[in-house]
DNA sequence: TTTTCCCATCGATAATCTTCGATTTATAGA
DNA sequence: TCTATAAATCGAAGATTATCGATGGGAAAA
């Protein structure tokens, strides 16, 4: 490559201990299901970056037993966070997610 | 509204047309399996930044076939690409990857 | 207390995925 | 041409996943 050449060379994710591939490995599988990624989606379109199962099930077009199995997989791999408030469960981005979606 | 619009975007991928959302879900789940995403980090730690069967195959601890069929998909979802060269085939990473990876 | 609402969990089913060995295709060399 | 090597394709077995309806648990309202 030219030293002259435009652009910055891009740092890859490439050494990961077994442990961090196989943590990476299950966010990117939690991720790619369509419904999930609508779910992290519409949560981080949220007005205050958060959102409960009743506003999400909707447009999902599923029942609510299967959203509420999907959040339950996001927030395992570590993509969302749960907040309990009152009788709703507000589901919000971590880090990790943000860090992601990018 | 549908769950698959979105509002303006700021750092995060949050608008995307429903084709573009599941593109990007396929992408995802093709990383999100640990023998994949070993073989797109093996690629990408090679020297020329390209692989072949024969290279990558055995740290996998799978058969040939198997890699072969991670690979196929893998070059499905626009994460890989093949260039033929005599009798081995060698996969780089696309652009795409690269962004998702970084 | 009783009822209502929100959400999680359970059990079952159908679809999809991972993996293998066997076979086929393609390329290069003898 | 015949053989050897690299990789893709095929068919099948076993595992995993997505989905549903029914049910259970907990919090607020009546």
């Amino acid at each position: 490559m030219s030293m002259y050449s435009y652009g910055m060379a891009q740092t890859l994710k490439l050494s990961y201990s077994p442990k961090a591939l196989t943590r990476l490995a299950e966010q990117f599988k939690a991720l790619g299901d369509e419904t999930r990624l609508g779910l992290m989606m519409a949560v981080a379109a949220s007005d205050s970056a958060e959102a409960c199962v009743c506003d999400l099930t909707p447009d999902t077009g599923l029942a609510q037993s299967t959203v509420s199995h999907h959040l339950k997989l996001l927030v395992d791999s570590g993509l969302l966070e749960r907040t309990q408030r009152g009788k709703w469960a507000y589901y919000s981005l971590t880090p990790a997610a943000k860090n992601l979606l990018k």
